[in-house]
DNA sequence: CTAGGAGTTCAAGCCGACTTGAAGTCAACG
DNA sequence: CGTTGACTTCAAGTCGGCTTGAACTCCTAG
């Protein structure tokens, strides 16, 4: 039915693309976040199909969103139960997907606050009047 | 000169208009993240300036943004060295601000990858296709 | 006068996510 | 044939940033 053309990498390649080094995969590996199982050559090295290279791939991307190890597992853990639950995926995702804009959010409100530092040292420095900066005080906020 | 109204504040009340709790305030002060001392009334205990206690408020923005407490430390030991140094600490604020504006273009990404995972569910989940859905696969990105 | 609650110090523990290390296997090259 | 260099397993260590705990002091209200 699907003509799949395998192809495998090793843990090298997949290093390579995701950024991740080979002892962070076979973390992950350990951790249960690969749904399916990893094959090995005749020598016991991974092989790993373009799809889970490809997973790995996202799980960097949850990993920097602040995904924890353990939330991930339990997603993967879904997927191997196969279908029917994927109004539980679903949820996990919407709702890391709102936990994500939240911290770009909070962040946002953080930088404004640093941005506000930095205009009132750029324009002390500019009047050459730095030195008259209150130490911490309401320079801010 | 400055006509000053001292208002002193207990690590209670700082705590409360920070959002930390007081150990963390004692921690932080022990981390040296406050320039000047902080004073104690005659039973020993802890009484901040408003400009201190905004100052704790200012931390909370620098640490949720991640900036690590050694460079928050080092920051405070450039105000506490007075005058003179007002570019360098310019630096470490303008740096800061970039590394989070970094963040932020790091966390969009991340959420538009997301994004695109809980779009297939919803499609799929709306059009009861969701057992169809790949496992992993190029179902993203 | 005593019981509660907020404060104090100093030290140890915890957590997540890696990272590092040791000790060994394998294959391909010169 | 020998030496790189990528790979394997399993165990232990690290790191930042709190958090928790124990043992104590002090002020205030009932």
């Amino acid at each position: 039915m699907t003509t799949e053309t395998e192809t495998l990498l090793s843990i090298g390649e997949v290093s390579e693309r995701t950024g991740l080094p080979t002892h962070t995969l076979r973390f992950y590996e350990q951790e249960g976040l690969f749904a399916g199982p990893i094959r090995r050559n005749a020598a016991g090295r991974r092989l790993y199909t373009e799809e889970q290279a490809h997973w790995a791939r996202v799980c960097t991307k949850l990993r920097s969103s602040g995904m924890p190890l353990p939330e991930i597992h339990r997603y993967v853990d879904l997927v191997r139960a196969g279908s029917g639950n994927e109004e539980e995926r679903f949820a996990i995702l919407r709702e890391h997907e709102r936990k994500v804009a939240q911290q770009v959010a909070d962040l946002e409100e953080a930088l404004a606050v640093i941005h506000t530092k930095v205009e009132i040292y750029e324009e002390a420095l500019a009047a050459g009047t730095a030195d008259q900066l209150w130490r911490d005080g309401p320079t801010c906020e």
